[in-house]
DNA sequence: CTCTATGCAAAAACTTTGCAGGGAT
DNA sequence: ATCCCTGCAAAGTTTTTGCATAGAG
């Protein structure tokens, strides 16, 4: 997904903070927290935070805590799924598994909470 | 579920506080959040939390994070699957269908986000 | 020019920790 | 007697808000 596909399916005002987070959303292409990326950054937090809701709101952003107790953002691109494990707290993403279907809902993201492969075989 | 079992799987002492916790909690049988039950719970919130994450270290209760930004928990009973509406917020145990599998996975918990049934109706 | 976005600082919300007293074995 | 649990208060972490200024259209 490109900024100019989101900026054309929505009508936000696209400043330069809210590119520097788009790109930095897309170029990273996996679950991200505040953390993650606070040093890339170069606007003040509140700024990310508001921009971060603004993004959950026109639906282009999802979010989801994971076992570290942190919020991980993440681009609605290719739809995927993720996992989340509770013994190591990696957080996997589901590339190439079947998206679900419930008849009547629509699916926007899946997190299944378990124990990862590489932890169950170890 | 019964307190019973609980202790009997694992070997925490079982003090009066974990006992109404877990009464609670089995009890509800739905998520709640530490909002939804003080008022119900004679013991104070240092201890909410410090049992709620003892139960989830001996893997007994689950935690995911609802659309409200809360914590919601839940005692691992019969396993199922939620469903979180980015809409309405609400949360929806999904006990009737079927329980996915992954290959190589371990499977504690699954949630999916999205727009819930009545909220792609209306 | 008007309306929205931003930075900074302060506040809020939620959760965790230190410590001293209590309870169970 | 020892070890774990609890309440209370304080601190910690993450996120949000108020307000004055800057920037976009």
């Amino acid at each position: 997904m490109q900024i100019q596909n989101i900026i054309e399916k929505t009508n936000i005002s696209l400043t330069s903070a809210r590119r520097e987070l788009l790109e930095i959303l897309i170029e990273e292409n996996k679950p991200i927290s505040y953390e993650d990326i606070k040093d890339k950054l170069s606007m003040d937090k509140a700024t990310f935070y508001r921009n971060i809701s603004k993004f959950q709101e026109i639906d282009i952003v999802n979010c989801f805590e994971s076992n570290d107790k942190k919020r991980y953002y993440e681009v609605q691109n290719t739809p995927h799924s993720h996992f989340i494990c509770n013994k190591c707290n990696s957080i996997e993403c589901l590339k190439d598994i079947q998206y679900e279907k419930l008849e009547g809902y629509k699916i926007i993201d899946i997190i299944y909470k378990g124990i990862c492969k590489n932890c169950m075989s170890s």
